[in-house]
DNA sequence: CTGTATCCGTTAGGATACTG
DNA sequence: CAGTATCCTAACGGATACAG
């Protein structure tokens, strides 16, 4: 705190952390594990906690529990209480979730592009481009 | 394992590992918290190690190094090493990577839009849309 | 200068049990 | 059915020390 550095570097670091704050918080958001998938499925209409718990196979009462009331938070999903016998709630997706899906979605886009095939490939890595 | 459910939630299963898979991976790489600051860094001609770790303040060089080696891995940086005295390294963005943090910049766009006010605002929060 | 190895504290993910 | 509370464990971020 009490050296800050005011080098050549900061002009580079203010712009940097710029796009770094609002990033940051997005992926804080979904880079948790059961997010992205979650906000998935409530888009495409599974709206129940126990459809939403079936489709995720094996995960937790309290994990789902916690992301979705994360996504909640956040406004990506919204909750409907139906206050009667059995208890009854709902899940949808926003405006602003969707808008997020479909972010998401293109990130998917660029893995299946660029990571899919990098598994277990571990080719000669040379530098083709003439940098220098 | 041995009970799969087969049920109508099934169908949606299906379509949402597809994506889930892809999706996750590329989480699972820029999620982590400093990945995508480096990778920001990287784009932005900040080569060095000790460049980075200057822009980057606090972070131990520890953890710099394995984020470096993971983004390298996953073929996002390109690392380029001099073999003299003092020892010299470089890294460089690869198209791929290039490609992602167009990606990574629609996110920290729609996070701009969408979670710039939410903060502090807890507004009472009821549903408008018409769903049943 | 550019890293790697080791150790450690924090946190997030998860199982189980219990409540409305 | 839909969740919360508690506890446990594994994984991650990070500091320090050391090596090429």
């Amino acid at each position: 705190m009490s050296e800050r550095k005011f080098n050549s570097t900061n002009t580079l670091n203010e712009f940097f952390l710029e796009e770094r704050c609002t990033l940051n918080k997005v992926l804080k958001i979904i880079g948790k594990r059961w997010v992205s998938e979650v906000l998935v499925l409530i888009k495409q209409d599974v709206s129940r906690f126990s459809n939403l718990k079936e489709c995720l196979d094996g995960i937790s009462d309290n994990v789902l529990s916690s992301v979705l009331n994360e996504l909640v938070k956040s406004k990506l999903i919204g909750k409907e209480i139906f206050n009667q016998v059995p208890l009854k709630v709902e899940y949808h997706i926003t405006p602003s979730g969707l808008a997020l899906t479909n972010v998401l979605h293109q990130l998917c886009d660029w893995g299946k592009e660029h990571i899919a095939y990098e598994t277990r490939m571990k080719p000669t890595f040379a530098r083709k481009d003439g940098k220098d």
